[in-house]
DNA sequence: CAGTATCCTATTAGATACTG
DNA sequence: CAGTATCTAATAGGATACTG
């Protein structure tokens, strides 16, 4: 049984849709548009992982931020955290089965972008050739 | 002819890929997981748009980001900008071919925000519950 | 219309130190 | 190990005014 859509806030009633901003699936959608979310998805994907791990693996998240990602994201359903009663303790977390629906379509965008990144970066030499230096660190 | 992948950064010589900072695709998918680039590429996708069209409709951008984000993606060769001599000036934007294969991902990334926007809200329910109260704003 | 420029504020992120 | 707390630095974002 499905759940009935919100009438004022579907693609298939009106125009009024994901790009209002008070549109709940713009705000989901928002939460997923955001680098660490989709990157510590598509690293959970491969099964249950330790804090630490996800730290390392991560390149670049910083302890605060990926505490607080994980934090919104099991808020949201779509991770799961257990603890261990282990001295000291350990946590793992892992992807809900919610999350598992939507691991393909995150993969479908990180190999899009790298699929694509040699044409992106073609362009922007293109563009920067044409309209004028940008240093190289605004990439 | 498939454009070699570099050595360095593909998933499927070594586990140093997307995640690792400094992949180039690691980079772009960090462009592209930003809230405003997803609305505006789907936006786009029905056609050429112009400017103050483009704010009207993404509700909430701001003229300044709209215009950065804009400038961003013509210049990762994913917008083609447009600009006809009439008085005043108009400017149309539209996507490049390159971005059009990125559609039918977005897409589905924001249907699945769509389709699963209720159960994300019941989870938060749910943890507001156990955890103890998080103000509605900090959804 | 389609922006740019400026100023200023708010949010994020980083570094560091500390805890059960 | 897996965090929290705190403080600061960087950056993004908003408001407003102006231009070809």
């Amino acid at each position: 049984m499905e759940t009935m859509r919100n009438a004022n806030c579907t693609k298939a009633t009106k125009n009024y849709s994901v790009y209002s901003r008070h549109c709940p699936a713009r705000q989901f959608l928002d939460r997923l548009a955001d680098k660490w979310t989709l990157l510590i998805i598509d690293r959970l994907k491969s099964g249950e992982t330790r804090f630490n791990q996800l730290r390392r693996d991560i390149d670049g998240i910083t302890q605060k931020v990926l505490s607080q990602t994980l934090k919104k994201l099991e808020r949201d359903g779509l991770i799961e955290r257990r603890v261990f009663a282990t001295m000291p303790v350990t946590v793992g977390y892992s992807l809900t089965p919610l999350a598992l629906t939507l691991v393909k379509t995150i993969e479908s965008l990180a190999h899009w972008a790298e699929d694509n990144m040699d044409a992106m970066r073609e362009a922007q030499t293109r563009y920067d050739t044409q309209y004028g230096l940008v240093k190289e660190t605004e990439l």
